[in-house]
DNA sequence: GCGATGGCTGACGCGCACGTAAGGTCGCCT
DNA sequence: AGGCGACCTTACGTGCGCGTCAGCCATCGC
């Protein structure tokens, strides 16, 4: 395929893609373990297309809407098949309407959460502006870490 | 407060918490054990109020949207402080914008996926009308399980 | 020649959110 | 008295989504 002249770049390395997306390489090794994801080879090493691009970018969707790896798999091969036995393409069929209407109850929830979030920031906002303005619109980090509560955890950072 | 003519039954077991929103008792002690909530006791037995259940239908709408437990835990502990330390305030009207933030990409990413299995579930339902139109609007169930992918697991059902 | 860099493959570990026995307590019914 | 059903605690097990570490090429620049 002479197409190099006009796509400069149609292949990515496993860390060109991290940094697009912000992941990591152990990540991509993981979803390629899952089969959601079979970049080509140079030899040992990865080769990713603007297709895996594509398939990278729903995968990391899909997490953040709460599906997990086994479901978001179910959805991208859908987009293989294209006449494939068709009680299997019924059972997706009735699964995406599941899960349509499963994000459908969460994006209310989402705005819902929104709701009581915006409510409890503007209380308080007004608290901190009689007793310590200055703390105002800071990011966390600005300000400093406290003590854990009982039973909490710490994460990374 | 005379308001027990008014409140037939002001207080649930574990079981009927359970019921209503669809979880299980260890969930529940789970998050008590977290400090999420905590139910008054007759004896042993936990006793749930109109309080506590609404902490309940707080955690688990904030679990639908993501959120960790401990993240849930700090939204709940701002309805109880109500004049607490003000840096502490401070970390948490920043931690909540950020988490406003993020819930409103999720929703637009929740939009997207509802866009993508909606195009497929159309491009399926074309195919399956020549196929066989008797699988259409089938729940799941109805169709029969298939055989599972390399990588997939099984999940409770 | 040689370290730095980037990628690779196992394989073990971890935090989270519970599931799942195993065994004990309590009130009620027969 | 005995058995049940609902609740309890303690404690270990599990699935997911990676993090992390060890050990091993290949290549590049000096």
């Amino acid at each position: 395929m002479p197409t190099e002249l006009r796509r400069p770049a149609r292949s990515f390395t496993i860390r060109q893609l991290c940094q697009e997306f912000g992941c990591t390489p152990r990540a991509l090794r993981f979803y390629e373990d899952k089969g959601l994801i079979s970049p080509e080879r140079d030899g040992m090493n990865r080769v990713y297309s603007y297709k895996d691009r594509a398939r990278l970018q729903l995968i990391l969707r899909g997490k953040r809407v709460g599906l997990a790896l086994s479901e978001i798999g179910e959805i991208l091969d859908l987009y293989e098949l294209g006449d494939g036995c068709a009680t299997q393409n019924a059972i997706s069929q009735a699964k995406f309407r599941e899960r349509i209407r499963a994000l459908e109850s969460q994006r209310r929830d989402i705005d819902m959460a929104v709701d009581v979030l915006q409510e409890a920031c503007s209380r308080l906002e007004s608290q901190l502006k009689q007793t310590r303005p200055d703390l105002l619109e800071q990011p966390v980090e600005a300000i400093r870490p406290r003590r854990p509560r009982p039973g909490e955890m710490r994460r990374a950072g």
